[in-house]
RNA sequence: GGCUAGGUAGCUCAGCCGGUUAGAGCACGGGAUUCAUAACCCCGGGGUCGCGGGUUCGAUUCCCGCCCUAGCCA
């Protein structure tokens, strides 16, 4: 028996959670099944993410305090979780006394070995504000192409990356005034000292080789010291011996693993060495997304390893979640909450499809609808839970007990002798390849029964016998197959292990067949979904502007990209053809106000636009406008702006919409305008 | 811009180290059946394997360039 814990990321508390939690913790959870399923100690623990400024400035908006924010976000996050079936030993929070004690115990013993520098850094300061302000905090014109309104990290428009005191007419995004340079003291953990242990784990088969491949670039680029410290004021932890100094978020977060496996161990009694410390034999596991690999895969190992502490076993990262073939986004409605979804539909189909998809690379996955649809109603209700609802009936008018014995017991070896290759696909993550076992499984099966057809034999009184062997042997079957995937739908594992009087527990059970016992009455065991219920998982109106969550969620897309406008309709004489108003409703049309115009060298045709949408949608737009309207007379006007618009990328830089003009095939375009009292972000219908 | 990964049937995806007619599920067309949640079973149509070069007797598979998508850049 393995003794292993295993986690997922930290959902950060300052929101719900979204498929993309879901899809994560889903992993997480099926895995830990499985290890659960082959009779191995597995205990999956996770918890909020709680610090930093982002919550600490999204709390001031809400006028609560850090603690109250958390508190509810933290009751809303298990909920959701408990809801998709997600089986958390126990899930905490990085705002806890237990991960207070690991961080501050972490940072002694680096600081006592050495590890820990101390240095002045020049940051940006908002003087209104009385703050530093992070990288994503202040925006202003790219130092290399003039793009409007990028952060002070780097440039959406040209890729370039830089610091905030490179951009030209820097703003701070909390108080709107410019931020000036101020000094001080950060404390310092000194990666590099760990750079030969790491390029030895990082190839240890701690990580899939692809990621490693990735992780070749911070070494060849030379690893640099990490800052971990962060001024007042900060919601998160004050550093030991240093006032008015907090742990940067990203070092007490993954703490967070240990904290919550604390509170485990002391709530059931259990040893918190036996998982952390060095000499542990306990295995670690940590499932995250490729997006946070490196603070995993560098600074936690290095962390761990510099504070006397175990390293990770082994760190799954997978791929992100796109809808529909794009990235989730709320101006396009498809960035589906974990409650929204839960709120029209049960969660094991979902846990279904994830599955279904989930490789062990990190490819991104794709969430369509309609192949969700389809894929769990004839996997799973047309297939799998078919091969019981098809035999029940008959095993109940037989008696309701199964046959003393199966009359093709080559057959289910068959299906029993895959059960330690399941696991161990299982384990590696190739979950896809599991499914795709499972499913070619039950159209054996449905063969199986189509071959020997019961409702012809049931005809005949004198085999009475006959159908019921049949009925038991498709029964059998069936058990395999809901045990096999019973890590993925533990709810209806657990109602398939009522009917068949035997609960799912090990995959071990099924090499034993169940014959001559007595079945529970037949009750559905899945129902399909509704297309028409599923479709409705996207908003039809989405969330017009991003509201100021630039403020509080500090990656918050710029710009808010659409679909391309899709208007499918019969030809008519004009070439347009008629559509109807959902077509019309496609477009998101918004009067923007002409915050500042410029050429654009190298165009005689167009303008470089920066139009306010409202909401503090600021949008970078080309317009072919040049021919009739200087810059000078742009600044100022109102005008009607396509914003959901697909960007385009131009060799000038994207533009983030389209400008309506009305012309013909004379010379001269005429800008459209909104009546007097018509005001920035107003939508047009 | 640099790096990593991906671009294979209408859709979602498999295709190990290069080798004979490129696979599956869904969707579509035809047939069979009625036990089963209009489920299941059989047959079929459908792909210039992102584009352009190269290596090779032979490339979806290897190399180079380009285009597109996603993520990261402390």
């Amino acid at each position: 028996m393995r003794r292993i814990l295993v986690t997922s990321a930290l959902p950060y508390a300052n929101g719900p959670l979204h498929f993309g939690h879901i899809l994560e913790a889903v992993q997480t959870d099926i895995w830990a099944r499985a290890m659960r399923l082959s009779g191995h100690e597995c205990r999956y623990v996770c918890a909020d993410d709680t610090h930093g400024t982002p919550i600490m400035l999204k709390a001031q908006a809400e006028g609560i305090t850090p603690e109250e924010l958390i508190a509810g976000i933290e009751a809303e996050h298990r909920a959701t979780y408990q809801d998709f079936l997600i089986d958390h030993a126990f899930f905490h929070s990085t705002h806890s006394d237990e991960n207070r004690l690991c961080t501050e115990t972490i940072f002694k013993a680096l600081d006592a070995a050495g590890h820990i520098t101390r240095r002045s850094i020049r940051q940006a300061y908002d003087e209104t504000a009385q703050m530093f302000l992070p990288d994503r905090y202040v925006k202003g014109m790219c130092p290399k192409c003039d793009a409007q309104d990028q952060y002070g990290d780097s440039c959406e428009v040209c890729g370039a990356t830089y610091s905030p005191s490179d951009l030209k007419n820097p703003l701070s995004v909390i108080s709107g005034t410019p931020p000036v340079e101020r000094e001080s003291e950060h404390l310092f953990f000194h990666l590099a000292a760990f750079e030969s242990m790491l390029k030895e784990w990082t190839r240890s088969g701690a990580i899939h080789e692809s990621v490693a491949n990735k992780l070749e670039e911070w070494f060849s680029g030379g690893l640099r010291d990490w800052d971990i410290s962060r001024d007042a004021p900060y919601f998160g932890f004050e550093i030991p011996g240093h006032p008015g100094k907090y742990f940067y978020v990203w070092l007490d977060a993954p703490v967070g693993y240990m904290a919550a496996s604390l509170a485990l161990a002391k709530r059931d009694g259990l040893i918190f060495d036996d998982w952390w410390s060095a000499d542990s034999t306990a295995e670690l596991h940590h499932f995250i997304g490729k997006d946070i690999l490196y603070f995993h895969t560098l600074f936690w190992p290095a962390v761990l390893q510099g504070a006397g502490y175990r390293r990770p076993t082994q760190v799954h990262a997978h791929g992100f979640l796109t809808v529909n073939g794009q990235k989730m986004s709320k101006s396009r409605g498809t960035f589906i909450t974990g409650r929204r979804y839960l709120e029209r539909l049960p969660p094991e189909p979902l846990r279904y499809y994830f599955a279904a998809k989930l490789g062990p690379g990190i490819d991104d996955m794709d969430l369509s609808l309609e192949d969700f649809v389809s894929r769990f109603n004839s996997d799973v209700v047309g297939k799998l839970v078919n091969i019981a609802s098809r035999c029940a009936g008959f095993v109940a008018r037989g008696g309701g007990h199964l046959a003393p014995k199966l009359p093709d017991p080559n057959l289910y070896d068959e299906f029993a002798a895959v059960a330690h290759r399941i696991a161990s696909l299982y384990e590696s993550r190739d979950f896809i390849a599991a499914i795709r076992e499972i499913a070619a499984l039950a159209d054996r099966a449905n063969q199986y029964i189509d071959a020997q057809k019961p409702w012809n034999l049931a005809k005949d009184p004198a085999r009475v016998d006959d159908v019921l062997a049949v009925c038991t042997q498709g029964i059998n079957l069936f058990r395999t197959l809901m045990t096999y995937l019973s890590p993925v739908l533990p709810a209806m594992a657990e109602r398939a292990g009522k009917f068949l009087g035997h609960p799912i527990l090990r995959w071990d059970d099924v090499q034993q067949p169940l014959l001559g016992s007595v079945l529970a009455p037949y009750e559905p065991l899945a129902t399909r979904l509704d297309p028409k219920v599923v479709a409705t998982l996207i908003e039809e109106t989405p969330a017009a502007a991003p509201t100021p969550t630039a403020v509080t969620t500090p990656k918050a897309e710029a710009a808010t990209p659409a679909n391309t406008v899709a208007v499918v309709a019969p030809p008519s004489p004009d070439g347009k053809g008629e559509v109807t108003i959902d077509d019309f409703s496609k477009l998101d049309l918004r009067v923007g106000k002409v915050l500042e115009c410029g050429l654009v060298d190298g165009s005689d045709k167009l303008l470089r636009l920066q139009i306010d949408l409202g909401n503090g949608d600021v949008r970078q737009i080309f317009s072919g406008i040049r021919e009739s309207y200087s810059p000078e007379a742009m600044i100022g006007r109102h005008v009607v702006v396509i914003a959901n618009l697909k960007p385009r990328k131009m060799r000038f830089g994207i533009s983030q919409g389209m400008v309506l003009c009305a012309s013909n095939d004379s010379p001269g375009v005429f800008l459209v305008s909104p009546d007097e009292g018509g005001a920035p972000g107003m939508t047009v219908t």
